[in-house]
Parts: C-alpha cells; structure tokens; sequence
DNA sequence: CTTATAAATCTCAGTACTGTAATTCTCAAT
DNA sequence: ATTGAGAATTACAGTACTGAGATTTATAAG
C-alpha cells in the first residue's frame, strides 16, 4: 500500500508518517497568536479547521487497516464495498450500487467490470428497463464475502479499538450530523 | 469536481449521491437480524462498522468542500496542504513537508514540481545535508495563500457547521483519539 | 581510508479511479 | 407515430497520485 518492504508482517500504522494514502487535509496550525503569554480564545475558523484535519487523519488512519485488510484478498476498498452491499441487500441496479457506495458513474461500470473479470459479480439485465442492469454476485462472490466479512469487522474493530463503546456511540452521532449537515449544504463554484 | 454541469453554480452537495470523490466505506447495512421482533444490543463490531462508514461519509462530505473552494484556485487539496503548511511553519525539507501532509515520497516530488511551475513554490537546497532540498514559498505563493487562506477556512467553518461548536470540540476529542490510536496500531499483513 | 548501512530525493511505470461525451432506451406530450 | 427531454449505462481520455527502485550523499564502524 505505501514504501514499505514486502517482507514486514506487522508494522505501524503511519502515523504522520512516509506511507498510507494521501491525506489532503492540511495540518493547519493556526498563525502563532502574537497577544504572547495571554490565551485566546479560539475562533470558530480555528476549532473548524482543527476539526478538519483531525477528522481527515482519524479517516485516514482507519483506512489504512481497513485497505490492509481487503488486500490480502486483492481487493480494494471499493470493490469490498460493492461486494458487500450486494452480499448484504442482493442483486442492485448499477445506479443503486453507484449511490451506496459513492463513487462516479464510470467507476461503477470500472470496479464491476474487475469483480466480474474475477468471477465475483455478474450483470444481469433488467426486465423492465432495458437501458439498465443489474450486477449480481455470483456463487464464487458469495463465498467469498460470507468468508472475509467477519475477519474485516473484526479488523475494523480492532482498528477503532482506541474508543470505548460508548465513545463511538457518541462520535457516531456526531459524525453522522455533521455528514448529514454538509451533505446538504449548497457547494459554492465559481472561480473568484 | 464531479459529474455536475458546469453552469451551476450553487449545488447541494451529493449526500448519498452521485458525485463526489470515490468513498471507499461500505454502506455495511448489518445483516437483519432474524430473532425478529426483539431488539438486539448492536455487537462492537457493529458498532464499529456503523463509526467507520459514518466517518467516511463525513471526511467526504467536508472533504467535497474543501475541494470545491481550493478547486476555484486551480488547486487540489494536496497541493493547497503543501502552500499552507510552508506559509505557517516557513520552508520545510521536502521529508518534512511529506511527513506532515501524508503524501507518498514519489507525491512531494510530483506537488513540488507542479507548484514550482505555477511560480509558487521553489526548492533551496540544504546548507549542511546535500541530500535534502528546501521547499519554500515563493513571494507569489505569499501572496497567494494570504488571500485565499481565510476564504478557504470559512468555507470549512461553513462546512462544519452543522454542529455547533462545543459539538466540534468533542469532535475533535474523539477523533484525535481515534486517529491516534488507530495510527500506533500494527497493521495485520500476510496473504491467508 | 574503506566499507557498509541508511537517509533524502527523484524517476517512472502503473493504478484506481474521475468526468465528459456518446449510446441506448423510456416516457410523456404532441 | 413522432418528437424531445431525460435516465441508465458505457467508453475513454485524463488525472493525481502510489510504490518500487535508482541515485546521491551522509554517517558509523572497522
């Protein structure tokens, strides 16, 4: 996954360090405050952009074992992602796929073209929309999640082990506000 | 940034839609559970499925944001982390300045070198280590960043803002936790 | 000095997508 | 029937990186 020897089986998680995907999230350290020795109160710029980027790094974080996982099986995490909404709600338009899992109309037609090529999903067309099709696991598919589901919740448990149960009930509420809240807000375009 | 129309200027962002950059979180939906009509208490590993794809969501959602504003300056995130991080710590060994926005080796070379041709950034090299290289911000790059640096963290204020902001800061509690954590685990290779 | 090991950066082929445009089909209204 | 708007998928060129290895220089040990 990022410059580290093959021959490792246990390493840290980079930490702020070489390897991992790209973070894009800056490590906005707000301008030194030049009020010296008098603590001010943070602005709501400051406590926003901290939040970013820690939320930037816990995701990041979390990813990295969470690909880890999925590439002892020579996956990627979106292709685990459309296997697993197939596994767990069956057969989906390709549309339906596209909206779960959050990716580009092309990457859908991409990612199961590759799961079909491994013999893992098949499209199948649909009776009353003839523009659509549906993609489907296959038998090899199904055995294959039904087998490293569990091993990757375990994983991802693991990998959010540092908050107690009921500190992730808690980030899971906020969390979800605060997707739900920028999800629905307008994004401003246009080049100033 | 991703399937949209150009001419529109204000959008909703996509909320389990479909643009977006790719997320790679599973919509893991549990498997129902069959002892129907009671409620089960939800197992760690549900709960931690439930953390991860929320958190996913979320860091994509603001991530959207963040994108579209640095996007109106013809920038990526990564490339806006790299101008960022030079104008508040000043000129950073490209090592350092890797280690800090989570890029790859291969990453730096290839930020460094797009910036350097837009004339905002440029490499020194190091007086006592001639290995290492200097990347610091041009007076352009300045100049750049001190005017586009406040829109930009009012656009991530504004994206943030579906919660308040004690709400932000036991979010940033949480996540910095979990990051952190999650950054010192060992990560599980091997090919079983 | 010499050799070895390791650090810092660069090179470059490869990858996992994105986004625009094209294609095929549906549906509603003429 | 025809036309036209729009939905679902696909095609494909383009992009922003990653990761393994090469190169150059430093540092330590013999």
């Amino acid at each position: 996954m990022a410059e580290e020897p093959r021959t490792a089986r246990k390493r840290r998680a980079p930490r702020r360090a070489a390897s991992g995907a790209a973070i894009k999230a800056s490590a906005a350290a707000p301008p030194a405050d030049r009020t010296a020795g008098r603590k001010r109160a943070p602005s709501a710029e400051d406590t926003a952009l901290k939040l970013w980027v820690v939320l930037a790094r816990a995701q990041l974080a979390v990813a990295y074992h969470a690909e880890a996982d999925v590439a002892r099986h020579g996956l990627t995490l979106a292709e685990f992602a459309i296997l697993e909404v197939l596994y767990h709600r069956g057969p989906l338009l390709l549309g339906e796929v596209q909206r779960k899992i959050l990716v580009s109309s092309g990457g859908v037609t991409y990612l199961v073209d590759r799961l079909a090529a491994k013999g893992l999903v098949e499209r199948r067309e649909c009776e009353h929309d003839r523009r659509a099709r549906y993609a489907a696991l296959t038998p090899a598919g199904e055995k294959l999640v039904a087998r490293i589901f569990p091993e990757h919740a375990r994983a991802i448990a693991d990998a959010v082990s540092g908050l107690s149960k009921s500190e992730q009930q808690q980030a899971i509420a906020l969390l979800r506000k605060l997707g739900l809240a920028a999800s629905e807000l307008p994004v401003e375009k246009g080049t100033p």
